[in-house]
DNA sequence: TCATGTGAAAGGCTTCACAGCT
DNA sequence: AGCTGTGAAGCCTTTCACATGA
């Protein structure tokens, strides 16, 4: 590519964040898009959407703006959204159910392959997907078979780190973690964190000095 | 307080982040933590996490460390998590389901006290944790009757914008946001987003990478 | 003329290194 | 002696402002 020297993780981030209002936006209306009109769809500064660009090449055309149409199909290149990725997913709690028939990640090329529970209650249980329940203990036989690349933990945090070692033993190369907790991993082994109790925090916080009349950004 | 400045948001998602470790040592162990001991459990720069709670105070004693629970206290202090709050839900998909039975939730004092959906078949319908699914056009009544101060949105794209107008108007403050779209809002009222494709992103982009034998952090 | 691409400046956050207490 | 609290340095990210090119 062209001089990805280093990219801020921020930029990453904010690509996602690009590709949504472009592919509403793919459905109707003018080809192109400006840095200023994509900006203000995603609610950050002009300047920002073409240097995030930038560090992937020039993908605009001075004085007119971006092709929607081939922005997107770079973002997804960049992103590597433009292939489709195995994924199992470890506690099938409500939250686990929830994810695994969410249709937006079998949109983006998110799927889910194998679901897991320890619970000898659930397994067997056929989900709505097709998809049956799986063992625990059958995770790296499945892992391997099915390619599986990534793994979610919708588990409570009490199991959270097994199940982390589990997954990274059986060759997952990068975890989406749900419960509350930092959980340890090898090297090879990429971790991102949701935690809706962080977002709800930093609310309440700004809630609370609004109310205290402290002027905050 | 002290001098509380200027608070840097990420200082606030760590505090959030702090409290768990914390928490859970509460039940057992010594009653003292240093901040070099906390900060390897949440994966951060002691350096840091002393800056942090300098922010608000002087919380530790020298040579010896933070007395945790007193440390805890002040953190949901600083958090206004030392309270309860009332929420509403729109959208009982099975995501929003997930939320409203989810005992994080209630154990950290974030109340679910209505839910809605626009849904015909699913109005009136019970849950398990007792809450009935009203129409949408009962929001404004009821988030005024039951002081919700919080909404929560988990209602497809296309709606969320529609969803966020009738939450502000009602009267709600804070909304965090699980629909993937950039909704806007009136002044008065703050959004976080949680959008779970683009940690995914994130991951997919870095696993990209590592295949490719890319160096990246 | 218009909007991109990009050095340079500004701003914000993290880390260092050590003074200050216990 | 040990660990906190904190100015200062360093690093990273964002924003500005304008040269560049359609």
């Amino acid at each position: 590519m062209t001089k990805e020297s280093k990219i801020p993780n921020p930029t990453i981030e904010r690509l996602a964040f690009y590709s949504r209002p472009l592919e509403a936006l793919l459905k109707g209306g003018p080809p192109v898009i400006s840095s200023e009109k994509l900006a203000g769809l995603c609610g950050v500064n002009p300047a920002q959407v073409r240097k995030d660009l930038a560090y992937f090449g020039e993908f605009g055309v001075r004085g007119v703006g971006y092709e929607i149409r081939d922005l997107l199909k770079e973002i997804k290149g960049i992103l590597a959204t433009d292939r489709e990725w195995a994924l199992c997913i470890v506690g099938m709690g409500n939250l686990g159910i929830s994810l695994v028939e969410n249709e937006n990640f079998k949109k983006r090329g998110y799927l889910f392959v194998a679901t897991f529970d320890s619970d000898a209650r659930k397994i067997g249980r056929q989900l709505p997907c097709g998809l049956t329940i799986e063992p625990e203990r059958k995770i790296g036989e499945l892992v391997r078979e099915l390619g599986i690349e990534i793994g979610v933990i919708t588990t409570p945090s009490r199991a959270a780190q097994r199940v982390t070692e589990i997954l990274s033993d059986a060759g997952v190369k990068a975890i989406l973690n749900f419960a509350p907790i930092q959980v340890r991993t090898p090297e090879s082994c990429i971790v991102e964190n949701v935690d809706f109790s962080v977002k709800l925090e930093n609310l309440v916080y700004h809630l609370e000095r609004l109310y205290k009349g402290k002027r905050s950004a």
